[in-house]
RNA sequence: GGGAGCGUAGCUCAAUUGGCAGAGCAAAGGACUCUUAAUCCUUAGGUUGACGGUUCGAUUCCGUCCGCUCUCACCA
């Protein structure tokens, strides 16, 4: 796969260079301009769905016309059928040597898959009932100089489908279906938000400090302030310091950038919605969060029926009922009971404190034992399960790394639907504070924040908390924050003093929430890979 | 970054133990005025990802590199 041509393909081109050059010897722009079509495969489509797939004559009082791409070409010599994809959907239509003018006709004859046509005409049914356009007039808009891909198997090299996405456009329809379906989310949630009376806004995405999340930057610099700059990893210290200004209900559709890995699931460029809403909670956000989700869906299904409805039935998870909600704490000791370690099952029975006790010191040397105590127990992932917990500072961060460990692995096995047929969505809450250095700490226990993440099929989707509005605790953490960069920690915040500074002047009590769009588009979609909704995922340099 | 796999015609895929690199679609020429993966006759199309090695002989075996996919780690 590289940019250089082989022989065959600069013939197949060079073919179709000698048709273009045809069409201009017999008058005609291939690349002709100004010609507007009046209807559409679909809006004709639904003009004649009374009348069934059956036989039909030639209406000669009706005339329509469509523009598009031909995906489809069937000569018979003196008549041919062509099919003619354009946003809204395939039209059939037919071409007779005895009805069109002389000169289209011989133009027509120029004509091949994947030129982008113009066709007016009367409609007809076939034989076979398929609703069909005889042609009076027929022009070639644009000539294409490259073939499309096989036409029954399409094009299936990932490759290729993601370097060159404007062929996998044309040729997959799912695939535009699932980026059609992007743009109905975010569309969606701008009504769900802008009908909350939320303002949406614009904040940088050059930052010079590191903040709003734990994720490593892209570094860039701007010349004539000679300024070090990171890429956002996260809007979410703007947004609040809107808070303070009065903007009660903000979001922002941020594309972020971390610079890490990539899998199915990241990207190095990604959206993120992000809300604050003053005057709420973390539990109000979860209860808003449920809601939002099903208007989405809902939005989805009535801008795509079709698509919605197969979606909908290979999708392994429902947001029908009520999602689950569970403090970590209580689900590390769930989880704990399941996998049947005999000391493990006596800490939770006795309140579950002396849990984190048994793995606070290095427990390797009795995984061989532990790991005999049931299915569940033998399958978990000890060797960093281990290694994560030797990393542990404190107590808070050892309940997380039991939560990675131990809770999350099972999350679609442990919560199901009321018939027990689909995974059910978990809003994961109460954090330990020590991992959350933005939110704020539970009234009652304060080793606690009021955090909550949701997760849909075992998929991190959302992550949302009460916001930390005491500028002095803010400051305390962010110090925490730059101890730990000094000890070495890669993924760390920088000391925001301006962020302080606003803190200082007063940030209303608020809620904020932020929700992977990427993340969203392929639950809603049953994307595999996160390529699969990213129009042009990074990619390596080609060639 | 670690591990596994893949890379053959424009597209989708074959190729026996290491023995002349093939098919369908697309393309070119011809027949055909209701096709639905149309049909029929004919033709052309290849640096088998790149480089090197073993061998009389490499798509096949070995090494290095490039690219992609999956997976683990970091993360959302």
């Amino acid at each position: 796969m590289t940019l250089g041509m082989t022989d065959a393909e600069r013939e197949l081109i060079a073919t179709r260079r000698q048709k273009r050059d045809a069409l201009v010897a017999l008058r005609q722009n291939p690349y002709a301009n100004g010609v507007t079509a009046k209807n559409t495969a679909a809006e004709i489509e639904a003009a004649h769905a009374s009348e069934g797939r059956v036989p039909k004559e030639l209406d000669k009082t009706k005339t329509y016309s469509v523009a598009g791409r031909v995906m489809f070409h069937r000569s018979f010599g003196k008549a041919t059928f062509l099919k003619v994809k354009d946003r809204s959907g395939i039209i059939q239509g037919y071409a007779k040597q005895d009805v069109l003018p002389e000169a289209d006709f011989k133009a027509f004859e120029q004509l091949e898959m994947g030129d982008i046509v113009f066709i007016e005409g009367h409609p007809f049914r076939t034989k076979t009932g398929e609703l069909t356009i005889e042609a009076t007039k027929l022009q070639v808009l644009t000539k294409a100089l490259r073939p499309l891909p096989d036409k029954w198997h399409g094009l299936s090299d990932h490759e290729t489908r993601y370097r060159q996405r404007y062929v996998d456009l044309i040729v997959n329809p799912e695939v535009a279906a699932a980026f059609r379906a992007r743009t109905h989310v975010v569309s969606a949630v701008r009504r769900i938000l802008d009908d909350q009376e939320f303002l949406e806004v614009e904040t940088p995405s050059m930052h010079t400090l590191i903040g709003g999340a734990a994720a490593k930057p892209f570094k860039t610099h701007h010349n004539a302030l000679d300024l070090e700059l990171f890429m956002r990893i996260a809007p979410e210290l703007y947004l609040k310091r809107l808070l303070v200004g009065g903007f009660e209900r903000v979001y922002e559709i941020a594309r972020c950038y971390r610079n890490e890995g990539l899998s199915t699931r990241h990207n190095p460029e990604f959206t993120m919605l992000e809300y604050y809403w003053a005057y709420r909670t973390y539990e109000d956000l979860m209860s808003f969060t449920e809601v939002m989700l099903r208007k989405i869906d809902a939005a989805l299904k009535q801008a795509m029926p079709a698509e919605h409805a197969k979606w909908l039935s290979e999708r392994p998870f429902t947001i029908d009922e009520p999602f689950a909600r569970v403090p970590m704490a209580e689900m590390v000791k769930r989880a704990a009971s399941k996998t049947e370690i005999p000391q493990w099952v006596d800490a939770v029975k006795n309140g579950g404190e002396g849990l984190v006790a048994i793995l606070k010191t290095d427990f390797g040397a009795q995984i061989k034992e532990w790991a005999k105590s049931s299915p569940r127990a033998k399958k978990l992932d000890w060797g960093n399960f281990r290694q994560g917990m030797n990393k542990c500072d404190n107590d808070g961060e050892r309940l997380f790394s039991c939560y990675e460990y131990l809770v999350e692995p099972y999350l679609t096995d442990d919560y199901r639907s009321a018939d027990g047929s689909k995974s059910l969505p978990v809003f994961v809450k109460d954090y330990p504070y020590e991992t959350s250095p933005l939110a704020r700490k539970n009234d009652a226990n304060p080793s606690l924040v009021d955090r909550f993440e949701l997760f849909v099929h075992g998929r991190e989707l959302c992550n949302a908390f009460s916001e930390l509005n005491d500028p002095d605790d803010q400051a305390d953490r962010f110090r925490a924050q730059v101890d730990r960069k000094a000890k070495g920690a890669e993924e760390t915040m920088d000391f925001d003093e301006d962020y302080v500074r606003a803190l200082e002047h007063g940030m209303p009590p608020a809620a904020g929430f932020g929700m992977g769009i990427d993340r969203l588009a392929m639950a809603l979609t049953n994307a595999p890979s996160i390529r699969d909704v990213i129009l042009f995922p990074l990619l390596r340099k080609e060639g």
